[in-house]
RNA sequence: GGGACCGUGGGGUAGCUUGGUAUCCUACCAGCUUGGGGUGCUGGUAACUUGAGUUCAAAUCUCAACGGUCCCA
């Protein structure tokens, strides 16, 4: 493996093929194939995911990729903000199209007009949505699997309520389900209110959530979005209110997407390769046998086997492999747990366990279940740790410009909000300014100008 | 948007300057061997992005297309 710490870019790409991710050899750039060990892992981050919405009243529904042209071009400010983007459908068959279609890049459009029939009063409020669908995006720039793709694997869960008070309780909400989210996954972050001039196409304002990748940049791995009733008004999403008044709902959204993923890959692995958080590593635990084992060994390690049925489990039984090849093999991707059994194990009636994070111990059998459950948490608690640990060694904050400059992270300073200051600060540091920091309520002077600022954050983004 | 570089078996590469037999590692297949941290050996499969040009002869030189990488805005 390449140093993750020296070259982040090269372990990144080197892990995903080795691990068998994603395959990058598809004849379109920015498409890449979802291997079925990176297929599980992508499913199990569906299924928190979904979890964390479905238990906070959110259905999940469908709609169709294609969005046609005029549609498109109703809401001004977000069609610009994505035009040169769009995948475009122009025929079919060998006859152009009256109406052209696009790809969405995302499902406002396909969405709105619909909830304008869907919502007549305040009795269909709040509307609570999500889908989990690929959309579709021309970038241009330098892709790579899981953090700039075209074909994306993305989340959106779309709201509308009564009021810009009720949509913006929701905003909180969506923070709550994120706390479940990341808990699960075990990926540190900070939440930055972007700038105006960096919010989402047709929004009042944009929270992101930002991870630091090993090569010290910042990855947006999740945004939520107050509209107000920007959309609404466009599409006419009215409804009748208690007192029989009509009035627009105000609209609300949140978007994940497979870079969070990329952040699992790049918060946790190691030199050796991957680390999976257990609750969606797609093998949480090998079974490595060690020969010769000899006589009664297929029923140790079916007996074996059978007290881990509770976990994704598997056993190791190619036999034209040696011990250390599995070893590092599944390392390499990244299987939080490996069971040793040979005949030390078996004459003592006990089973050696190894952790990815460091680490063996020998657990009797008839312990298993019960220590097994606990080394997951244990898990959970170390790989969280390091996350954080490694967050913070990554984040200072200064008010130094040249400190700002020449810190390889996520550099915090006083800023007053204004564009000039924000632009000298990017044009000196070559980091750009991902926004105030969400929670923070100090006040000092702007690093730039010297008025009263609040603090936010700078630093290089993928 | 501007510039630089690169396309050789599945992956990574040598060869290109000076045109002629395509190298090595890895992966894969078969067999034997081995097995508590990437066993070893033997044999095998598999490649010059595409098109045009120059030439007796092109991976190599020229042009174009397509694909990719990096840097700058």
């Amino acid at each position: 493996m390449e140093n993750k710490k020296e070259n982040f870019s090269e372990w990144y790409s080197e892990i995903i093929d080795l691990a068998e991710l994603s395959d990058r050899r598809y004849s379109i750039k920015g498409m890449n194939i979802w291997m079925p060990y990176g297929l599980k892992a992508i499913h199990a981050i569906d299924g928190v995911i979904r979890k964390a919405l479905d238990s906070r009243g959110f259905s999940e529904v469908s709609f169709p990729l294609l969005i046609p042209r005029n549609q498109l071009e109703v809401e001004f400010e977000h069609f610009k903000g994505f035009e040169d983007q769009l995948f475009w459908v122009t025929r079919g068959g060998k006859d152009p199209l009256d109406v052209e279609l696009a790809l969405r890049p995302t499902s406002e459009v396909a969405m709105y007009p619909i909830f304008s029939l869907w919502i007549r009063s305040h009795a269909n409020l709040p509307l609570k949505i999500y889908q989990i669908v690929n959309t579709y995006r021309h970038e241009t720039k330098h892709t790579r699997p899981f953090i700039r793709v075209r074909e994306i694997h993305f989340f959106e869960a779309h709201t509308a309520h009564e009021s810009y008070e009720d949509a913006e309780k929701q905003l909180e909400e969506y923070d709550r389900t994120f706390v479940d989210i990341s808990g699960k996954l075990l990926i540190s972050y900070s939440r930055h209110r972007r700038p105006d001039w960096d919010k989402f196409p047709g929004a009042r304002y944009s929270i992101a959530y930002d991870a630091i990748m090993p090569d010290g940049r910042v990855l947006q791995i999740g945004t939520i979005h107050q509209y107000g009733d920007n959309f609404s008004r466009t599409y006419g999403i009215e409804f009748t209110d208690e007192e029989g008044e009509r009035k627009f709902v105000h609209q609300t959204t949140y978007g994940l997407s497979e870079r969070l993923f990329a952040a699992i890959i790049a918060q946790h692995g190691d030199d050796k390769g991957l680390i999976f958080p257990p609750e969606i590593a797609p093998v949480q635990v090998v079974v490595v046998p060690i020969p010769p084992l000899g006589k009664g060994s297929s029923d140790f390690l079916s007996g074996v086997m059978e007290i881990l049925s509770t976990y994704r489990v598997k056993l190791d039984d190619r036999d034209n492999y040696t011990p250390g090849y599995k070893y590092n093999d599944w390392e390499m991707r990244g299987v939080p747990f490996r069971i040793e059994i040979g005949m030390k194990e078996m004459q003592g009636n006990f089973v050696t366990l190894s952790r990815r994070t460091g680490g063996k111990r020998k657990i009797p059998v008839k312990n298993l279940r019960g220590e097994m459950e606990e080394e997951m948490k244990l898990m959970e608690e170390t790989l969280m740790r390091r996350s954080r640990d490694f967050t913070e060694s990554r984040t200072i904050s200064s008010n130094s410009m040249d400190q700002v400059r020449d810190f390889n992270g996520v550099a915090t300073v006083y800023w007053c909000g204004s564009k000039d200051c924000a632009d000298r600060i990017e044009e000196h540091t070559g980091k750009s300014c991902l926004g105030e920091i969400m929670g923070d309520t100090t006040t000092g002077a702007c690093i730039v100008c010297g008025k009263e600022g609040r603090l936010a954050s700078f630093a290089r983004s993928f």
